[in-house]
DNA sequence: TTCTAAAATTGAGTCAATTCGATTTTTGTG
DNA sequence: CACAAAAATCGAATTGACTCAATTTTAGAA
């Protein structure tokens, strides 16, 4: 038996996300009144604090899904990237960007960010902020397999090129998010020519 | 008559003012509570909203005074910088950091910075913006001065050297202020560690 | 099957930011 | 010095996130 409690939690869970991931998009995360989610999911309002410990908390476990898929995706980049500095960066830059707005908003973007560094010991901030060392750690990845390749100079400390790259793109995110009328082709261009310079200085 | 209404007016910003701070710094952001403020201000509750829209402005009014400060101090940089590209960046960068926490905890950081991305349209939101544009305006004027002076190479994308540059000391500090055993001289060491790719990248 | 302890659910109650209509103060005019 | 309009002040009422003690459900031992 797989345990019939065990079973319940999974459900509840999954419909509690479901519930406010479908509010929040609707209604925004804080329009998505955490009743409203609750009757949606069908459990009541303490159930919800039982599962997660505040509102912030489940817009958390979302946007982990979604960076979890974008880091998925960014492997394939890494194991085989393109046979130059530039485009091999926007390669894998391009993927965190394009993959950031599938299921998630500008608005619960912009509400998980303020979140992770309004509360960074809530279990959301420190899940964010581990997120954030996959990300520069995939970048780092990246650098050294281009070093690997010969293509990147072997004497370039990569731990602080994969700050340097991630910081800055991570910077433009959030000022992308910030602005609704900012648009994906504009924000990758900005980064390329910015990583332009940085290109310049690493290439074999 | 310089108007009594308008000295009542600026007399009662600045109670509001000193209490927030003072308060703030005493019991945090979330600790401190509108009443307490008010009272402490000698005001109503409803006349601090006639003032601020929301508890957050009055934050960022206190914020906006520490980064003109920050501002102001740099310009000395600028004008004058060390004779050495990364001297430069250290010692401007330095100036913003070790002015940082002048006025304002980690925590009332915390909460300005999460705030101005939840609401980049309210008064605060759209200050913040522009305080980290003179900012990055500011490094980037740095960075036109060397290359008047020699020292760094007249082909070099200023503006863009300039946001990459803003942007990871700006999500260096995001990630100190998260963190409160942080130290300003570890965080200061690892920018420098940063930017000294970029330093033998530009330099003439 | 029956019973008890542990785990989970529930929603009415608490707390603090924000709103808003009634009241007071200031201004400028006659 | 009135007085009326405009500008500010005030705080009680509203709203919504979160708590917690009472109740219900599940597990598993006898």
């Amino acid at each position: 038996m797989s345990g019939l409690r065990a079973r319940q939690k999974a459900d509840r869970h999954r419909r509690i996300i479901e519930a406010a991931a479908a509010l929040f998009r609707e209604s925004g995360y804080e329009g998505a009144k955490i009743e409203a989610i609750a009757a949606q999911a069908e459990v009541s309002i303490g159930t919800i604090y039982n599962y997660y410990q505040n509102k912030g908390d489940i817009l958390g476990a979302i946007v982990s899904l979604e960076v979890n898929e974008v880091m998925n995706a960014g492997r394939g980049v890494v194991s085989n990237p393109p046979a130059n500095v530039g485009d091999a960066l926007d390669t894998l830059l391009g993927i965190y960007i394009e993959h950031s707005l599938h299921y998630l908003s500008k608005e619960m973007w912009r509400q998980a960010m303020a979140i992770s560094t309004q509360l960074p010991d809530s279990p959301f901030g420190q899940a964010y902020t581990g997120l954030d060392q996959s990300l520069t750690e995939q970048i780092r990845a990246l650098i050294a397999r281009l070093q690997g390749l010969g293509l990147v100079r072997k004497d370039i400390d990569g731990q602080a090129l994969g700050e340097l790259v991630f910081n800055n793109m991570n910077m433009m995110f959030i000022e992308f998010v910030k602005r609704d009328e900012a648009r994906i082709p504009e924000l990758r261009a900005a980064i390329r020519r910015q990583n332009r310079i940085l290109v310049a200085a690493i290439m074999a």
